[in-house]
DNA sequence: ACCAGCACTTAAAGCGCTTTAAATTGTCCT
DNA sequence: AGGACAATTTAAAGCGCTTTAAGTGCTGGT
């Protein structure tokens, strides 16, 4: 008769194994467990070949609580992450990687709308997170500063003026420099720029417009609608356009969304994109690679930046860097089917 | 002088304040200590004040690792995500607010290329999760099972045969019912479906087409296209629409991407949509919620399902609830631009 | 003056693991 | 046989917290 039923889940009396029973199970010491578990070199390899089998056999699962708590190390990166952004997911999926590389493991603390930056880091603290990886924070560059100097923190995507912290980023002014570039090289004068709004890489990007238009001696040409993160203010931009004494020949967005905004409206105006007018996002968004937009867009090296943020961390905590490091990425250009040369 | 620079990070001296730390500035025991800070009555004003305010002074915080081996509870529930879904990015965040309400936390495991559902459950248990919380598992029905038999395990949004343990999701076949007979309450007879491939879900709603297509005697009319569940396969039956004889008045999609797809292909060459052809699809992603897009889809109530995965958890947890438990909640329709009367 | 009863406090025993120092065993010389 | 030394193994001391049983004072009643 065993327990199942009424007592399942109540693990009536046999409760997760320990190291002791698979040590019990061996007829070695928790110790010397510990040791083969852990891959340490000391015991003989009979035991050893002893020890996994009964652990097997067990089917025991380390405690993390237990073993952080007795070697004071928890071998955790604490990440901060918009749940929502699909940026961040792909930045996840190259930190998860990168991570275990060098031996550490994720954790991770989602932003949401009743849930703010202040809760998340919390939560990661209070699990022993060696190091914060945080993407997009948007907190006040002193407050950054002060949690940093309890624990490492590397700040992901945001500039932060000279900042005491570790930063990975990339160089937005010059993605929009590229894109500028790019349609300047085909031919484009007139290239109107789609607005993000006020915040840090909002302003970086605008600036990358500004400096590359003026770098094409476009000075005249300069011509910047405001606009938000949103495919409305998208929309917006483009109705207005529209509405206007001319089209102009390029239309550069804030981000992705936008860009789609600015895209939709035009198409359904019965402007051809690109035939008539290019359209160019930011982002690399899911959203772009659709192939019903096929946006020409800036890619930010998710993967990079991912492996950059362990770096960072890794160096901190296992080489005692203690100097303020950023690391700045370039972005690159992903050319896809809203460009053409005008019309 | 204080030791900030070199030893920052390495905390030269004063480490993490403990709780011993914060007894000692305030001259009691550690016991009474972790009971104020718990909020457990006992303690009297006085030394409540007292201890708050040295816990603040010293920026104390709990040690998770610590308080889950001492008290043997974590009041964690783990959560496996796909964090690349944008409905699982719904279900997170009401998943955060819902543990809140009864006491528990979240720790996320997310699935990967290179992260499977085993590995993001291991990791899930090595933090002592007391109960795990799959979201769209793929996992055979018996591995499943067999996990419940150590862990409450409660499958959010995927059906699993007679099954031993809890499951929460909507009813794919009646959300799929609902499109057919607001379409057939529009005038519309010639309803083509395109199919999600094989999968469980794929299957109910592909049986959901069918069944109410029958229901309103429109055996004759009933057409499955295959497809997947990218936005390709929706252009693919477009195009094959397209190249037919004549175009139905009315096309199903599986999700929401597939019918983007469709939209897409049909917009392209000049169909209108809703004018021509209506397009249905199914999930309410960010993406039909895009104004360019503006899809009719079914919605599964996130927030619902989140709450429901909760309560059972905590059934189990907490209540000794030891049957299983099924809960099926009904989709709903969001009508949004891309359905109209036929032409 | 004495004690029951109440309101607080706290000593101490773990939780399941890691780690260090010490003990044990075996091996190989002389 | 005796001992040095290397190879294994393990006893035991925590890690930072919770929890329970056992205090410690006080109050008020008799």
């Amino acid at each position: 008769m065993d327990d199942s039923g009424s007592m399942r889940h109540r693990n009536g009396g046999h409760k997760r194994p320990r190291l002791e029973d698979v040590a019990a199970r061996v007829g070695v010491s928790t110790a010397s467990v510990s040791l083969v578990l852990r891959g340490v070199p000391g015991p003989s390899e009979r035991t050893r070949q002893r020890v996994l089998k009964a652990a097997a056999d067990l089917g025991y699962q380390v405690d993390r609580t237990a073993s952080t708590l007795a070697s004071r190390r928890s071998r955790l990166l604490g990440v901060m992450v918009d749940i929502r952004s699909p940026f961040h997911a792909e930045l996840v999926e190259h930190l998860h990687t990168a991570a275990e590389e060098v031996g550490y493991d994720l954790v991770l603390s989602t932003l949401t709308r009743t849930r703010d930056e202040q809760t998340a880091v919390e939560t990661l603290l209070a699990f022993r997170s060696e190091a914060l990886i945080l993407l997009g924070p948007t907190s006040p560059a002193d407050a950054l500063a002060a949690l940093d100097n309890k624990t490492p923190v590397i700040a992901v995507g945001r500039r932060i003026a000279d900042s005491a912290l570790d930063v990975v980023r990339t160089a937005d002014d010059d993605g929009v420099g590229q894109i500028v570039d790019h349609l300047v090289g085909l031919g484009h004068r007139e290239i109107v720029y789609v607005d993000g709004g006020k915040g840090v890489i909002a302003t970086d990007r605008r600036r990358g417009y500004r400096t590359a238009m003026r770098r094409h001696g476009l000075d005249e040409q300069i011509r910047v609608l405001t606009g938000d993160q949103t495919e409305a203010a998208g929309e917006r931009a483009a109705r207005h356009l529209l509405s206007g004494p001319r089209l102009p020949t390029a239309v550069v967005a804030f981000n992705d969304q936008s860009a789609i905004g600015v895209l939709a409206a035009l198409t359904r105006a019965g402007v051809a994109v690109p035939g008539r007018v290019s359209v160019v996002g930011y982002d690399d968004d899911t959203l772009s690679r659709l192939s019903c937009f096929n946006l020409t867009t800036v890619s930010q090296s998710a993967q990079e930046q991912a492996r950059q943020a362990v770096t960072a961390a890794v160096e901190r905590l296992d080489r005692d860097r203690t100097e303020p490091r950023e690391v700045v990425l370039t972005p690159r250009l992903v050319l896809r089917g809203t460009t053409a040369e005008p019309a």
